[in-house]
DNA sequence: AAAACGCCGGTTTTT
DNA sequence: CCGGCGTTTT
């Protein structure tokens, strides 16, 4: 039994050819990890090379967890000792113990977006400009965009044709950058590039790794950016056996700095590139392949190639029109409970892929009402939800005191009379005195502080230092004791409102996280927890076993297939997004045409296109017109159909919806035991409202609290 | 300092 | 239709 063993010509090919630059034009759907992880194995086994000396990056954790999987399945134990990550993660890795040389500290912390967005309008404060004019979004933008072409404040000033705004934008991009390294605080993208800044000043650091590094690969090299670039043109410069993956009609990333022209002009940039393409589908059928081919065609600027596949035919692609995007939601249930019906599927055989987030609520409220198992992947995420934020910042000014975007989250949180003017006056005297915020707060009278205040700052302090202490205690023994010290737990439970008890139930969902880190680590630092979380993103932990359906985005689809997809939304103004159809730039059109290749290109077996004739838009209803992706795909792949009229409609509905008859919805009251058919036994602790809009709570063992609405909710008394 | 009110503004995709 | 933010009130 060899490693190319159910490898087709082309895959063999690209496991075997190990030396110098390897360029993998890899179409949807061909098998490309599977080449990435056997020409791993095929290193380590035929070419004896040392598992430590081979990296392999992707761009989401989901990949690099599923290639760790595979890998270890093909070379076991040897598997341990490869560098599989991200390039978040890499460098990360990289920066934790060489960061030094830049003047941080190694335990610095990340900053995510809202964190960025909170220091972006305290210097907008402090230069008294105006938020509307300098939105801190754009700014934030703007940064992003410089620090993903390498270029620092400085490289940005010495542009040639920068106007007024533009030199604002780089001043506050200055003064942004400084208070970064005050907080000793990282935002994402400063990962990649300090750490290409860090290999470009320090050329023995640089050389550390590329000794390590004698063979890299690279996933979706199609998205990467010109720091990611430089990054690996580094890594790679002595060895040059580098293997990049990748293919041009799956580049979605360029509003986030990608370059398409690094997997196009590859082989310009590396001599005595080989190419090989994997134009075999092993995924879909031909139907949904063509269909796919005939919209991603009429993009210019393509490398030549030719997907094929060996299942023939296969179903059409069924269009609906909706009369609005609840019809929407229902066409899918109706759908989804048809085929599960007549054929043997499950749940997670299906996906539901939106333009938007906005798009999830319709889907979502119909999934529930008709109690059909579903996962949610991006929208809010988890670790965005403000008691997590919350934790999550005590933890931060924990591990870090120098983190002014934290502490100034937390100081007032909760409430302990430390309102705005306190805060101010710490930072000023702070700042004249050349003294931390931390520092001053051990003596605030100082700062001109009222004695009162004074003394709740002093207060504060206390118990900051006092879990600062305990940081090398559990995470899960820590997260309790701030959450009861800091009166935080208290004030929620005293609450007694919905949303209070949904925040206790994410903080107890939050101490999920934090247990089974603490099994799976051992003794790693707060840091450490820290910035794992902060490079987690909810889709790393779409569990495929688990039988639930699927909405996510159609971006947070790359890299996953399903049997059956449905792709949302299929309007001009909503994909394509209005954004890029008012663009002046005619690039941003064909992404979104990639964007759709991408959508049709999970489906295995059938795909279903779904648009709203009405859709109501913040509260405005919107009559948009079919996306032109439809007009696109030829009629022969195309079957469609339309919403019934209203009557025909509510008869189906009564039918389709199964909502029980009058009269069957049992009253529940206080202290009734029920039983529910997914979470089994549980108590009735409060019931709002009456009859079959009653809306009860029930506390199950196992579950918590939840809120049930009686008549849709599968409970009986027991 | 904190709560309560009312306004404007904005909405793509995410590591 | 939300939420964030500034203004007003307690």
């Amino acid at each position: 039994m060899s490693i190319l063993d159910n490898l087709n010509p082309e895959q063999q090919e690209a496991v075997q050819c190990t030396e110098g630059p390897l360029l993998i034009l890899a179409g949807a759907g061909s098998g490309k990890t599977r080449v990435l992880t056997h020409r791993i194995a095929h290193l380590i086994f035929e070419k004896k090379v040392y598992p430590g000396n081979i990296l392999a990056i992707t761009f989401t954790n989901k990949a690099a967890q599923e290639m760790r999987e595979r890998l270890e399945k093909l070379v076991g134990i040897a598997s341990q000792h490869l560098w599989v990550a991200t390039f978040h993660s890499t460098c990360l890795r990289i920066l934790r113990s060489e960061i030094k040389e830049l003047g941080y500290t190694s335990n610095f912390v990340i900053y995510d977006d809202s964190d960025q967005q909170t220091l972006i309008k305290m210097i907008l404060k402090e230069k008294n400009l105006d938020d509307k004019k300098y939105a801190p979004r754009t700014i934030s933008n703007r940064i992003s965009n410089y620090k993903n072409e390498l270029k620092t404040p400085d490289a940005a000033q010495k542009e040639p044709d920068n106007n007024y705004f533009d030199d604002q934008i780089i001043n506050i991009y200055d003064e942004y950058q400084k208070r970064l390294k005050n907080n000793n605080a990282l935002d994402f993208d400063d990962l990649i590039m300090l750490t290409v800044l860090l290999f470009k000043e320090k050329p023995d650091i640089l050389q550390k790794y590329q000794e390590r590094f004698k063979y890299i690969l690279v996933d979706e090299y199609q998205d990467t950016n010109t720091a990611q670039y430089m990054l690996i043109k580094l890594l790679a410069q002595k060895h040059k056996n580098l293997c990049v993956v990748g293919d041009d009609d799956q580049s979605i990333y360029q509003w986030r700095g990608a370059d398409i022209k690094n997997i196009l002009s590859f082989e310009e940039d590396y001599e005595e590139t080989k190419i090989i393409k994997l134009e075999q589908n092993y995924r879909s059928t031909q139907n949904i392949l063509s269909a796919a081919n005939e919209v991603v065609k009429n993009n210019s600027r393509r490398k030549p190639k030719s997907l094929w596949t060996e299942k023939e035919g296969g179903d059409k692609i069924f269009y609906y029109t909706a009369q609005d995007e609840v019809d929407e939601a229902f066409f899918i249930v109706r759908t989804i409970r048809q085929i599960l019906d007549r054929e043997q599927k499950e749940y997670k055989d299906f996906a539901v892929l939106c333009r938007t987030t906005g798009q999830f609520r319709a889907i979502e409220e119909s999934l529930i009402r008709s109690n059909i198992p579903y996962r949610v992947f991006g929208g809010t995420k988890f670790y965005d939800r403000k008691e997590i934020k919350d934790i999550l910042a005590y933890f931060k000014i924990i591990a870090n005191p120098l983190d002014e975007v934290s502490l100034k989250r937390v100081i007032n949180t909760p409430k302990r009379g430390i309102g705005d003017t306190s805060w101010d006056k710490l930072v000023n005297y702070g700042a004249l005195n050349g003294k931390t915020i931390y520092d001053v707060m051990a003596e605030p009278e100082e700062a001109g502080i009222a004695t009162k205040t004074a003394k709740s700052i002093k207060g504060f302090k206390k118990l900051i230092d006092n879990f600062r202490e305990l940081s090398k205690s559990d995470i899960t023994f820590l997260t309790n004791k701030i959450l009861e010290d800091t009166g935080y737990l208290q004030e929620l439970q005293l609450e007694k409102t919905v949303e209070a008890e949904t925040r206790l139930e994410n903080l107890q969902e939050f101490l999920t996280v934090t247990k089974k880190y603490d099994i799976e680590s051992q003794g790693d630092d707060l840091s450490t927890f820290l910035s794992e979380i902060s490079l987690v993103t909810d889709i790393d932990n779409y569990d495929a076993d688990e039988d639930a359906m699927v909405i996510m985005t159609m971006h947070g689809a790359k890299g996953l297939e399903f049997p059956i997809v449905f792709v949302t939304g299929m309007e001009e103004n909503l994909f394509p997004h209005s954004r890029s159809i008012n663009s002046n730039d005619p690039e941003e059109i064909d992404e979104e045409r990639r964007l759709c290749y991408v959508a049709l290109t999970r489906a295995e077996e059938k795909v279903y296109l779904t648009r709203a004739w009405k859709r109501t838009i913040y509260g405005r209803d919107a009559y948009n017109s079919p996306s032109r992706f439809i007009e696109e795909i030829p009629d022969k792949y195309l079957e469609s159909s339309q919403a019934r009229t209203r009557e025909e409609k509510s008869s189906f509905y009564g039918k389709a919806l199964n909502s029980p008859t009058p009269g069957s919805v049992e009253t529940f009251s206080l202290g009734d035991k029920v039983e529910h058919n997914k979470w089994g036994e549980g108590v009735v602790v409060s019931v709002k409202g009456s009859g079959d809009d009653a809306e009860v709570s029930v506390a199950f063992p196992d579950q918590g609290i939840k809120k049930l609405i009686s008549r849709y909710a599968p409970i009986k008394k027991v």
